[in-house]
DNA sequence: TCGCTTGATGATACTGAGTCTCAACACGCG
DNA sequence: CGCGTGTTGAGACTCAGTATCATCAAGCGA
């Protein structure tokens, strides 16, 4: 349900080129509703027949994710999901009923990171953080 | 490099028998320093000539997950690792050149949580934090 | 001690995500 | 047109993790 633009941007912005391919990807990956598997979306292309290569979906996902376009999540079950979102440092509040995911800022972990860098020595160089639990509208859908 | 006593303790505690399978991968994780994959503990097996099965890992590694004796851990690459640690919640911050891990305690996260909480409306279940980096000891030893 | 029940094991087959290979294709440019 | 480079798709492949199932061992009561 987000819009397919920062996507396209994302492969020009890199000097590639927007094949029909890349846009149908973007197109698909737009469409989603929360977290997604790599499988979803063959699924959703093959359901409007559309023909792309599994291999193609693969590479676009790929290409989007260096980006910064799309983001791999891990789930709590350690199970791997995408979602699009920002280009900029962030993190993600992940539905764990519906799955779809609200940005958060990075600047009320700075302290705290770097607070970890001077107790333990490291020289920090990333972090990942997801924070799962149920959101508003599924809070107030009850069992949903 | 760890102590094999918790991860024993961790089968005990739970009412499960320390079997002579399962004491030789608890040996095996402690033996090992840093995060590890399932493969490197079969390969270790067969090195040292243990008549493990491969199924016969997995589902030890899966008990003492369930335990927290052992926590996976989502490399930046997206691989999946293990690593033996407290089973009291905390996090990890991990050697991006040696793959050792230090915990470090949830404290100072905590406000962070509940500040993300309030101003999403989520309400929050569980989270997941990685910290990357170099380590003091790959710090000081240059190039390693 | 015998026999039963339950948990544990290991060989093997299987699944499913992601990767690799390679031949064919599409564009941009001289 | 003719070349070079980027892109595509089919299919084979890898590899972590799971499922199946027959066998085995511990605990326990008769
Ligand atoms: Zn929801
Ligand atoms: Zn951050
Ligand atoms: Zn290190
Ligand atoms: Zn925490």
């Amino acid at each position: 349900m987000s819009n397919v633009m920062p996507l396209l941007a994302a492969f020009e912005r890199a000097g590639h080129r927007i094949t029909s391919p890349r846009l149908a990807v973007a197109n698909l990956i737009a469409a989603r509703d929360g977290h997604f598997a790599a499988a979803d979306l063959v699924a959703d292309a093959r359901r409007d027949r559309l023909a792309i290569g599994r291999a193609t979906i693969f590479r676009a996902l790929e290409l989007l994710i260096e980006l910064g376009a799309v983001e791999r999540l891990d789930l709590p079950t350690g199970e791997h999901a995408y979602v699009s979102c920002e280009p900029a440092h962030h993190h993600h509040v992940v539905c764990s009923s519906c799955g779809r995911t609200s940005e958060i800022d990075d600047a009320g972990l700075r302290a705290f990171v770097d607070e970890v860098a001077r107790r333990t020595g490291y020289a920090l160089e990333s972090h990942r953080l997801e924070l799962f639990g149920r959101c508003p509208a599924c809070r107030s859908n009850g069992a949903a």
